[in-house]
DNA sequence: GCTCCTTAGTGACTATTAGACACTAAAAGA
DNA sequence: TCTTTTAGTGTCTAATAGTCACTAAGGAGC
């Protein structure tokens, strides 16, 4: 008795389809640190074990994929997030103890107090440091899929700001740079980074202010070609 | 009686999956233009029309999503391409008529002549120039598939020369120039072009020379981190 | 108010890498 | 030998990131 017979998936016209799901790696940056969202599982298989959010794609609501990634999301942060993209498919036998099963994974970003009240409320979903989801024992693949979202958002951040996405509504520069760094995993010159934004008129000024031990600091907001915008230079790669 | 309700696949716990399979753009070069492999469909639904050579995942037997494409470009081509790399992954109700469908689709770059010899004996499998063939009436919504492969492959080849895998084994500068030339859909500067390959490093001098109507040029092999090599300043975006 | 500390923001020079384009090199054919 | 063609290079310019010191604007201690 294998284990991928427990339970085939079979089409009336005698094909056999695999589980299909979707999990998402959402992005926040709060305390000066970049976390994602985690959810603890409920039902079996890993029940009780931390894994990403994300679930089975109901072919009888969702109208795509994209909208059960986004689904999944409200359901555990009651928003929607401002920024999510594909990241990779990842498909095979071994993955699920269910057997050969597939799950379309996304990158989302997300300012952090806008669902901080409802994911303090319950205790099945929890904001963890990146680093330390890193180091979890985690469902499934789910530590792997973070490797890989990690990455990609490294590599963006040479290139893109769209990482602000994770960010407060209205941030500094110096908050925009800091999440680059730790992105990019070392420090940026400030110089540099604040010339190619201006320069790209990638942010809207709001006028505010905001201080904390020194000179206050102008507060800015995404325009929305910031998500689509690459310069055409890098940053100094690690 | 809806249309989605012509064949559910359910599993053994009562989930409902939709079909899965894969698609790929495999893209090469030759005769001086750009073309992808295009498959007349043997069976409903589509039956008859032009589409991407792909088919439906055999959990039986592949390992994994990469397998499948790879099992259906090898039946089609006879060969494994040297370059395969996940596109994208498209899922929704409409896409095909039997209903909730996804497929995760790839793309594949190959020497022309390593398949030249198997395509030629067969009328069901066909290269294509790629602008003729978006401008096909196509399968599915494999056109816009191929739009997709074609922009990334556009975006790729402003830091990138990776799409040299679709160039025969041994090529000329010039021919992996003309070939970034046909992506960009502009001209390239040939000193820029050369100067930023050879400070990287990215191709072995096979020390032979070709000549055709001039001085002869050397022929190059791609090394294989030219697979994974971007350069830290784009060429000049059109 | 004055000095010092902290964080924000800028001026100005250097370094890196692409753009431009004319020049040389090596072959064939008249 | 001259012309034509394609390959390959020398060299200057332009664009953009790196570096770092400097100024700006606030608070705290005195």
């Amino acid at each position: 008795m294998t284990q991928q017979a427990k339970s085939p998936r079979r089409a009336g016209h005698g094909i056999k389809t695999p589980l299909l799901t979707v999990d998402s790696v959402l992005f926040s940056y709060h305390d000066k640190s970049l976390k994602i969202l985690l959810v603890r599982r409920s039902s079996d298989p890993e029940k009780g074990k931390w894994g990403l959010p994300g679930g089975i794609v109901d072919i009888d609501i969702d109208d795509d994929i994209e909208a059960t990634a986004l689904r999944k999301l409200v359901e555990k942060t009651s928003v929607e997030p401002p920024y999510l993209d594909q990241l990779e498919t990842i498909g095979n036998r071994g993955r699920d103890p269910r057997g050969w099963s597939v799950t379309v994974c996304y990158t989302a970003l997300i300012a952090h107090q806008a669902c901080a009240q409802h994911v303090s409320t319950v205790s099945d979903v929890r904001w963890v440091e990146l680093d330390a989801a890193l180091k979890m024992k985690l469902a499934f693949d789910h530590r792997e899929i973070i490797g890989i979202a990690r990455e990609r958002q490294r590599q963006r951040a040479l290139y893109s700001i769209s990482s602000g996405y994770a960010l407060a509504e209205e941030f500094t520069l110096a908050e925009l740079q800091h999440l680059h760094e730790l992105l990019i995993g070392k420090p940026i010159q400030k110089r540099s980074f604040r010339r190619r934004i201006e320069q790209a008129g990638l942010l809207i000024d709001t006028g505010k202010k905001r201080q904390e031990g020194g000179r206050p600091a102008a507060l800015y907001r995404m325009k929305p070609e910031s998500i689509t915008h690459r310069f055409v230079r890098n940053l100094e790669a690690s």
